[in-house]
DNA sequence: CAGCGTATCCAAAGCGTTTTGCACTGCAAT
DNA sequence: ATTGCAGTGCAAAACGCTTTGGATACGCTG
């Protein structure tokens, strides 16, 4: 049998509102009773119980957080900063990951709004957000994903990875590369991976390259996906001079691409430049160092988690929020 | 407003507890009621309030699972495992991330049992157990730890550290390192720090090898920690030949140590052998590739989660169960 | 001293479920 | 015709809180 408030009432001479007053600080209490409360509390060793008050308030101080795959540090990182900010608030997170795959997604969502989580930050989502926003209204942060015009509570909070991309490309162009390989994401499912590689082959078309100097293959973000492709283009690749660049969507799967020129002793950037994306934490101490494109998943957590205590703290709309963060180009070893 | 279970029932035209029955299948209903209230569900998009349902049957199908470091590849694949057989029955997993820290890891387990969750998973706690045992007795599996000898309601998931440690120790020894270097974990407050640390220096004492010829460091298991700690090492280290060698207690500490190591123009495992532990996917993709211990996440992550839902779907209790897994030695090219 | 406002507390309703106990039906057995 | 018993459904209580709407006491004003 669990103490219950009744048991803290009896036990400290008062009623069940006064009990509930000095928890939630919501009514004036005398010092007095207040003292004996929080001692009936403390004797008993009394734990409210969650259930009942969520079911009073219709609120459960959980945040549901969705990324795509927990094992990439990009995501892992972001995860935590949202963790720890919502905490300070006294939330806490439902984590869900839908292991790169855009069904499980969907279920997930499903999942969160079952339980009635207050909020929702979703990081990098798959899923078409107006048939998200058709089956719910809680206040809703996609991260990583460029904006939507919606008056719904949405709020947006991302890099501007066409840009991004399009630098990658000035840079690459300026110095001096002429054949170029793109390993680009999921395009038709992740408007990111659309982003950096629209972002790169517009920016290359408008330099005059030739439509047929950039080979495109398409993979999903992972490490073992980098290294699939890699070997895919190596098949016949013929290193001639330092002409030939490989812009890969994500660092991780650059890191794949990087063990597959390894494996064939190609050295980089002498056989071939790459350039990532992402900028996690190992990148730098890849060999050679990865150049690569910043996005900014710190600061995009950060906002992303205030986003939503507004949204649950102070009753903010988050309709028509979105931050824009930017995406700038990192230059190290590897090209 | 909300839908609830009245509006269900009226829709249908039958009681809220026939709704019930047909919700949790616990009584038969006749397939012709049963049809009508999956229409009325149907057509109102019911969803049922998890709060009310839980206040009332005092359960909530959500796991808290802890980790110490979210960003560290070990942890995340072993939360991804957890996340994936539990959610498989029905149950979510809230996150806690104490950021190696001790103080945050007791807060966080008071949070678990604010939020009331049916069960705890605790990847590699340093919390002391019997205190975490005087305040709940929710089933808790306690993964990547040492058994105790207890009676209640805890399980032990693990692997033997001190054998995988005393197999590098070995192993070193056989290959004809003389001088050693350790860079363990916390010993005071992680007893797989201690275990691997002891494992190993003991292994040592017993094959003869001198005591002053294994210099000891301790850090906290992170990358940072790692780069640290050997930076301090190679202040006075003059490679003669190859007969020093680094046993170090985490992969990822072992990545931020071959850092520093390259850092000095330092080659391995020719200027010094490096030793890791836990075999976290990346460590083959380092250069060298690294010799490491496997600590079988996977494994355990596995069985914590089955004996989780076996404690929670077949009230059994956990008491006295312990599953103790292979921890062998994977030889790659760092030393 | 009547009247009023304020400070402090409590009883009880209600949140949306599950579950208990009872009611009703129809049929078989007596 | 009565009884007993499945089979099927419902009304209402209960879970442990928050919150509403008084009630009581007290001090102050006129």
């Amino acid at each position: 049998m669990n103490i219950t408030i009744k048991d803290i009432a009896r036990h400290a001479g008062v009623s069940t509102a006064t009990v509930s007053n000095v928890l939630t600080q919501k009514k004036y209490v005398s010092s007095n009773l207040e003292q004996q409360v929080y001692k009936a509390i403390k004797e008993l060793g009394y734990r409210p119980n969650v259930y009942a008050r969520n079911l009073k308030t219709n609120r459960s101080h959980i945040i549901g957080v969705h990324v795509p795959d927990i094992t990439n540090p990009f995501f892992s990182e972001g995860v935590k900063i949202i963790q720890n900010v919502a905490g300070n608030e006294g939330y806490q997170i439902i984590l869900y990951d839908s292991d790169n795959n855009l069904q499980s997604e969907s279920k997930n969502f499903e999942s969160m709004l079952d339980a009635h989580v207050d909020g929702i930050i979703a990081i990098a989502p798959r899923i078409n957000i107006d048939d998200l926003l058709k089956i719910t209204d809680v206040p809703l942060v996609i991260m990583d994903r460029p904006p939507l015009k919606t008056d719904r509570n949405v709020a947006f909070v991302y890099a501007d990875n066409y840009h991004g991309a399009a630098s990658v490309a000035d840079y690459l162009i300026g110095k001096g590369y002429t054949r170029f390989y793109c390993l680009a994401g999921p395009i038709k499912i992740v408007s990111n991976a659309e982003a950096r590689l629209s972002g790169f082959t517009e920016t290359l078309k408008r330099h005059g390259i030739p439509e047929d100097a950039c080979e495109i293959h398409y993979g999903d973000f992972t490490f073992d996906s980098g290294f699939a492709l890699m070997k895919e283009v190596l098949k016949n690749y013929k290193p001639e001079g330092s002409a030939a660049a490989a812009f890969i969507s994500s660092d991780i799967m650059a890191w794949g691409a990087m063990e597959a020129l390894k494996e064939q002793r190609l050295k980089m950037p002498r056989d071939m430049g790459i350039v990532g994306y992402d900028n996690i934490y190992f990148s730098s101490f890849l060999y050679p160092k990865l150049t690569t494109v910043e996005n900014p998943i710190r600061e995009m957590s950060i906002n992303a988690a205030n986003l939503m205590l507004d949204a649950l703290e102070r009753r903010q709309n988050l309709s028509g929020f979105s931050v824009a963060l930017r995406s700038a180009l990192i230059v190290r070893k590897s090209c």
